[in-house]
DNA sequence: CGACTTGCTGACCAGAAGGTCAGTAACTAT
DNA sequence: ATAGTTACTGACCTTCTGGTCAGCAAGTCG
C-alpha cells in the first residue's frame, strides 16, 4: 500500500493536458471551458498545467496546432508523389480523407475556429500559413493537372479549389450543431459533391479538344 | 437645459437593446460579450435591460429569433410563386439571396450558431424548424420542379439540396476567420459554385429525355 | 539512510461579470 | 399643483474563475 499520490511523468504532461483540452473545449467551447475541468480530466492540478502552458489561451493555440499539423502534411505530400490520375486521386484518397475529416476529432477544430478565431489573430494567421495554404494550394495543382493531362475543362475550380471541401466544412458544422436529432449522411453527402462537380469538368473520354468555358 | 436624463419608451427598447446585442455577439461571440456593454450600446441601464430580458440567454434566443425569421419566409414564399423555370429562379433571386447572405448580419449567426448551438438545445431546435427545415424544404421543391419540367436530370441535389448553399456557409466562415487578411471573392465564388453544379443537372436544350444517373 | 532537486499539489487571491433592488425621476391623471 | 404610477438607474452582492505560490513528496545520488 502507501501508493504514491502521484507520479512524476514530466514526458507526458503536456500531450495528456493537451488531449483533455481538446475534449473539454469540444464539448464546451473555449469560454466555457475551465480550467480547472481540464486538469481534472488530464488527471493533474490546475497548478500543475499553469507549469506547462503560461496561459488559458496558450494552452488552447497547443490544442489546435497538436490536432492539425498531421494531417495537412500527409495530404499535400500524397497528392504531390501520387501516380493517379486527377480524377482517381479525387474519387480515391481526397474523398477518404474529406469523408474521416467529418467524423475525426479535427471536427471540432472548425468550431473552435469560426468561434474563437477572431479573437486570436495571430493563432489564424498561423493556422492560415500551415493548413489553409497549404490544402489549398495541393488541390489547385491537382485541379491544374487535371486540365493540362485533358481530364478536366478549365472551370472555376482552378480558381476556387475551396469547392471541393466546402461540403466537408457543411456536414461537419451540421453535425455539431444539430445532431444527434437530424442526421445527415455526411458520406453520401460528400460523395454526391463531388460526383456533381465531377461531373461538370470532366471530359470524357475520346474528346480531348478544349471545350468552351461554361456560360456566364 | 434640464434635458431629462432619459425617455421612458417602452416600445422601442426591446429592439434597441436586441440590435445592440447584435452588433456586440457579432463582435466578440457570446460568452465574451459583458452584459453591461450590450446595455452601454443600446444606451441603456444594465437594470432596463434585466427588466427586458430574464437572462442573458433569453436575450441571446431573442436577438437570434430577431434576425432570421424575415429572410426565410421570404426566401420560401417566392420560391412557390414565382412564374421563373427552375433554373432561371436558381440564377436570379437565388443567387441574388445567396451573395447577399454572407454581407447582412445574419452572416454573424453562422459563427453564433456553431460557437453556442450545442449549449442551447431548443434554440437549436427552433433554428431547424423554422430556418433550415423550411429553407431545405422549398429548395428542394424548386429542384424537383426542375427535374420534372425536363430542365434538370435527376440527381443528388433533390435529396440534398444543402450543397446548393455549402459555398454560401464557406464563405461566411470564411470572411468570419481570414478577413481581413484574406479575402475571398464571395460573388464569384458562390456563382461558380452554382455554374458548376447547373452544367453538372441541366439537360440542354431539346434533349427531352431521361438521360441515365451519375455512375458510381 | 539522509540530503538535495524538482515535478507536483491545492488553498488562496484579485478581479470580473451576471444578476438584484431600493431608490429616482419621467410621465399621467385629476 | 400634486399625488400616483412605473420606466429607468446604478451601486451593490454573490459567485465564479484564471492565475499564483508556499510547501509537499517522488525520485535520485552519495
Amino acid at each position: 500500500m502507501a501508493r504514491p499520490r502521484f507520479r512524476r511523468r514530466k514526458e507526458d504532461r503536456p500531450e495528456e493536458i493537451t488531449r483533455a483540452a481538446l475534449a473539454a473545449f469540444a464539448e464546451k467551447g473555449y469560454a466555457a471551458t475551465r480550467v480547472t475541468d481540464v486538469a481534472k480530466r488530464a488527471g493533474v492540478s490546475k497548478g500543475l498545467l499553469y507549469l506547462y502552458f503560461r496561459t488559458k489561451e496558450e494552452l488552447f493555440k497547443a490544442v489546435i496546432k497538436s490536432v492539425v499539423s498531421p494531417r495537412i502534411d500527409a495530404l499535400q505530400k500524397a497528392i504531390e508523389e501520387t501516380e493517379l490520375s486527377a480524377e482517381e486521386y479525387l474519387r480515391g484518397p481526397f474523398l477518404d480523407f474529406a469523408r474521416q475529416l467529418p467524423r475525426s476529432p479535427a471536427r471540432v477544430l472548425i468550431r473552435l475556429m469560426i468561434a474563437e478565431g477572431p479573437r486570436h489573430p495571430d493563432l489564424t494567421a498561423w493556422y492560415w500559413e500551415n493548413v489553409v495554404a497549404h490544402g489549398l494550394d495541393a488541390l489547385r495543382k491537382l485541379i491544374r493537372r487535371g486540365v493540362e493531362g485533358g481530364e478536366f475543362r478549365p472551370s472555376a475550380l482552378e480558381e476556387f479549389p475551396h469547392l471541393l471541401i466546402a461540403p466537408v466544412l457543411v456536414s461537419a458544422a451540421w453535425s455539431i450543431v444539430f445532431e444527434p436529432h437530424h442526421k445527415l449522411d455526411t458520406d453520401r453527402f460528400i460523395e454526391a459533391h463531388l460526383d456533381l462537380l465531377l461531373q461538370a469538368i470532366r471530359i470524357p473520354h475520346g474528346e480531348n479538344r478544349q471545350t468552351g468555358e461554361p456560360g456566364t
